[in-house]
RNA sequence: GGAGGGGUGCCCGAGUGGUUAAUGGGAGCAGACUGUAAAUCUGCCGGUGGAAGCCUACGGAGGUUCGAACCCUCCCCCCUCCA
């Protein structure tokens, strides 16, 4: 176990939190009492991704170490749009979608900190920018700002040198989020700023005003962007985003992501996404071959309940444990339904593969099918004009599967 | 505002009057091999359809033509140089 007296830093970078900070003296310092610090989240998607986790669970790290959590909503950033890490614009997004973001990925957020008793605060700077007088802002905040210092900011200096679009506004950017951190330091007292890595040059430039209007020190601390060891974005997936919304990727599909990690991205993984202590993580990940995959369903599993909530995890667990464990409870995987009667009639196999979501169209189940890929009841069915019937019941319903591991089941009424 | 260059499928990027649903690469899917991993090899890879075919697609709208991603007109957006 580590010590309980562990300096929270150290904890953080133990287990992989820290990118780059800003001076060290300073944060110790500062984490060494009782700090506030915050992290913004703009609401550009309608739910948060498995990619934010980073920065969530490194909030809830300094929450555990005694420290106060300013979670800031970006409903007024979200309106200008940051640049970093975009080749291209994003497309503007309306205010109306941005409400609705903002509520749902607020929601989500609050499952992992605490609130109550004033452990933590929310916050959403639509409620200070959105009052803003240009000229006063000017005045006030856009004489600090060199332009000559911003251009060599790697964003916009990358988007200059490969003639990329760079809007006036996007590059404004950085001014509110500067602002954010004053305000959010003379409202709160907030001097640390946590975020991914590709916002410290964001992050620095808030610090700076904070120095120059306040004649303060704050501090800032980045977290790594990750990506998986193939250099694909880390939460994404063939089908997209791996969402935290239950909702958008179903809590089985969620499990599924984590359990399909690469070897080399679990051990790392299981220290950033789990509270585990790291002796347990070695012992976990320091195996060779299939022995891997005990860590990786535990790194499912973990998260999983993390997100989802621990009854949601078991019930993932013991679905894979029925698919691919051979054995166990077939009741919780992913089903739709059919009728009896259309049944009598005989259904398409094709069709049920779009119908319960194993393909998207019917050229795709086509496709599946006459590759061998599509088996019912664990055998591969090449006809695509295959029709299913009663006759396919087994136990109550019908197991399809598309691949090594895509499985649906298909219950009888 | 002026001059020039450009906008192609999920992404990058060829094509520049018919044989182009559109070369190539990446991503993705399936198969083999495996450990629900990686790497590799093979096949597939707009929609619909059993198929023939039909529909949709090369920034947008019109036009020329038997036929247009490709030619013409207008519009929108991006880049470069000049102001």
């Amino acid at each position: 176990m580590s010590a309980p007296t562990e300096h929270v830093l150290d904890t953080l970078a133990a287990r992989g939190f820290i990118h780059q900070m800003s001076d060290e003296a300073v944060l110790r310092e500062m984490l060494s009492g009782r700090a506030t610090y915050y992290t913004g989240f703009d609401p550009t998607g309608p739910s948060l991704t498995a990619g934010h986790l980073v920065p969530i669970m490194m909030m809830a790290h300094l929450q555990r170490a005694g420290h106060r959590p300013i979670v800031l909503c970006g409903g007024g950033t979200a309106l200008v749009g940051d640049p970093s890490g975009k080749t291209s614009s994003r497309p503007m997004l309306t205010r109306d979608d941005i409400d609705s973001n903002l509520a749902s990925q607020k929601r989500q957020l609050m499952h992992f900190l605490e609130f109550d008793n004033g452990a933590g605060l929310t916050a959403n700077n639509a409620d200070w920018l959105c009052e803003l007088k240009y000229v006063d802002f000017l005045r006030d905040i856009g004489r600090l700002f060199s332009v000559n210092q911003m251009l060599t900011a790697e964003i916009y200096r990358t988007r200059l040198e490969n003639n990329q679009s760079l809007s006036f506004l996007e590059f404004n950017y950085q001014l509110l989020q500067a602002y954010d951190f004053l305000h959010l330091y003379r409202e709160h007292g907030c001097l640390l700023q946590c975020a991914g890595s590709d916002q410290w040059a964001n992050c620095l430039a808030g610090m700076d005003l904070i120095r120059r209007i306040e004649g303060k020190e704050a501090a800032v601390l980045c977290a790594p962007l990750l990506t998986t060891a193939t250099g694909a974005k880390m939460g994404k997936t063939e089908a997209g985003a791996v969402w935290l919304a239950a909702d958008r990727t179903a809590p089985y599909d969620f499990y599924q992501y984590w359990v399909n990690v690469d070897d080399r991205d679990v051990q790392s993984w299981l220290k950033l996404f789990t509270f585990l202590p790291l002796e347990q993580i070695a012992d976990l990940t320091n195996v060779e071959g299939a022995a891997l995959n005990e860590a990786k369903r535990t790194l499912a599993y973990e998260i999983t309940g993390l997100v989802h909530g621990q009854d949601e995890a078991e019930k993932a667990r013991d679905a894979a444990k029925a698919l691919f464990g051979g054995g166990g409870d077939l009741s919780q995987v992913p089903t739709s339904e059919a009728s009896e009667a259309e049944l009598r009639d005989g259904v398409s196999l094709m069709a049920l593969l779009v119908r319960c979501g194993l393909c998207a169209s019917n050229g795709e189940a086509k496709r599946a099918i006459s590759q061998g890929g599509a088996y019912v009841n664990g055998e591969p069915c090449r006809d695509i004009q295959a029709k299913l019937t009663l006759d396919h019941i087994e136990d109550g319903g019908i197991m399809l599967r598309v691949g090594k591991k895509h499985y649906h089941r298909l219950l009888v009424v």
